[in-house]
RNA sequence: CGGGGUAUAGCGCAGUCUGGUAGCGCAUCUGCUUUGGGAGCAGGGUGUCGGGGGUUCAAAUCCCUCUACCCCGACCA
């Protein structure tokens, strides 16, 4: 991709109302624009990063064996009266009126939905287990949306739900989903910690959530350096302070902050109960399906690694979601033939080897260059420059470290397996 | 929902107190120069001054009212 056609605009300035360095630099690198109060765009950069987000997680799901649908985002208030939410959600669920007076709301969540469609379709014992999951837009209405996309009023989430004939089959897909929770977290390479939860508006009897380390998190992690598990402090009965040795003994505790980004729960008969998801067992008896439901926060996950992966000059992306895995910044590109030449050969050959670029063809000063590629945080940039007319040279900088290292540009084939490894 | 604040060019702001031709920086466009860390010079375009109402010869400016947005708190998780 060549810059001059990317779409991409940096923003200079610190923006004025951005609190938190997430959402600054998701608004400088222009990756998303506002459009009012918690809704945001996202633009061609910052979908890149989205759509990398979601495909990591669509993999995850797919290899357990879970089936995507798509479900309306605009739902009937009657499956929430039976459901008994319709009432007690409050305020945060969006409610709007049809032509015809009836009402409906803007889903926040598909317990309801998904319940309607396992009633109708499955009958039999023998259609599960069954887990569908599904990538969409959900809509709460926050008291205060704030932190750009971190807590916005709309927002991209997948979310599962599970099906099952008793609560060992249910244990068995929880843990599964536990397990494939935490691949989806290793795989983009966040720091992570999985915090026993209070379950809330949803309902269930257990849950676990999965928060992402950083500075401006929401919650108070408590956690012993041993362990993967944290408690939410406001929970915590105990006041355990930093270095103190834990329960175990067998490590110091920690405190740090925490982004919750994916939340998972045995909602058991909750929902089938209040609204008749029943099917026949073996013995021929008709029982309440048992159900988990499991989100994560994709939207939530591009902010959250932000936090986490980020310098004074921008973002820092790891490599799994990255917009572009390499940025090529040629001096004199626009002036010097043989720069160009080489520049467009190597775009080329590595576009060939399936790498994708940002070729930054503006015909502006390298400093202006150098800053946004830095801004974007694309992981590896090579900077064709006075080193490769006088030298034959160009240079390799990592974005994490700034470390630079000379390539011999002789043959371009050297590069190219080069810049591969 | 309570408290505080803001609204003037795409973005950031001055001008409002004391009413009198709409300004600055960045961005953008044109030309020339420049090219290893957000370049320089010259020229150009850009506005229902958040909306509605009122006072006045005259309102961005004074008065009333509505709306949107931001921050803190409570709420939610």
């Amino acid at each position: 991709m060549k810059y001059s056609k990317s779409g991409i605009q940096t923003i200079k300035d610190k923006p004025i109302d951005a609190e938190v360095i997430s959402h600054q630099l998701l608004v400088r690198s222009g990756m998303i624009k506002k459009l009012a109060s918690g809704l945001y765009t996202w633009m061609p950069l910052g979908l890149k990063v989205l759509k990398k987000v979601e495909n990591i997680i669509i993999e995850e799901m797919d290899s357990m064996g879970c089936l995507q649908i798509l479900m309306p985002a605009i739902q009937p208030s009657e499956l929430w009266e039976e459901s008994g939410r319709w009432d007690k959600y409050g305020k945060e669920l969006l409610r709007i009126k049809d032509r015809h007076d009836r009402e409906f709301c803007f889903g926040p969540t598909h317990e309801e939905v998904i319940s309607d469609i396992i009633r109708k379709d499955i009958k039999s014992y023998k259609q599960l287990p069954l887990t569908y999951y599904q990538i969409q837009t959900k809509f709460r209405d926050e008291v205060r949306p704030r932190f750009g996309i971190m807590r916005a009023r709309e927002f991209m989430m997948k979310d599962a739900y599970s099906f099952h004939t008793n609560a060992k089959c249910l244990n068995e897909t929880y843990d599964q989903m536990f397990v494939s929770y935490k691949k989806i977290l290793e795989k983009i390479n966040l720091e992570f910690k999985v915090v026993m939860a209070s379950t809330g508006q949803i309902g269930g009897s257990e849950s676990h959530e999965f928060h992402v380390i950083a500075e401006n998190g929401e919650d108070e992690l408590v956690f012993s350096d041993t362990s993967e598990y944290a408690i939410n402090s406001e929970l915590s009965d105990k006041k355990l302070k930093e270095g103190d040795k834990s329960p175990d003994g067998k490590g110091t505790i920690k405190i740090k902050r925490g982004i919750e980004v994916g939340h998972i729960f045995k909602l058991g008969e909750k929902y089938s109960e209040a609204m008749g998801v029943t099917i026949t067992t073996e013995e021929n008896k008709v029982e309440n399906i048992i159900m988990g439901c499991y989100g994560i926060g994709v939207s939530r996950i591009v902010a959250a690694t932000i936090e986490q992966c980020n310098d004074e000059r921008g973002i820092i992306w790891p490599t799994s979601i990255t917009p572009y895995d390499l940025a090529m910044i040629p001096i004199n590109y626009h002036k010097d033939n043989k720069v160009k030449e080489f520049t467009d050969d190597l775009y080329r050959q590595l576009s060939k080897k399936g790498l994708s670029i940002l070729l930054d063809d503006r015909n502006t000063s390298p400093g202006a260059m150098f800053s946004d590629a830095d801004l974007i945080g694309i992981p590896k940039h090579i900077i064709i420059g006075k080193k490769f007319n006088e030298d034959k040279v160009i240079e390799l900088k990592e974005r994490k470290d700034g470390n630079l290292s000379e390539i011999k540009a002789n043959n371009i084939n050297e590069v190219v397996s080069k810049l591969l490894n």
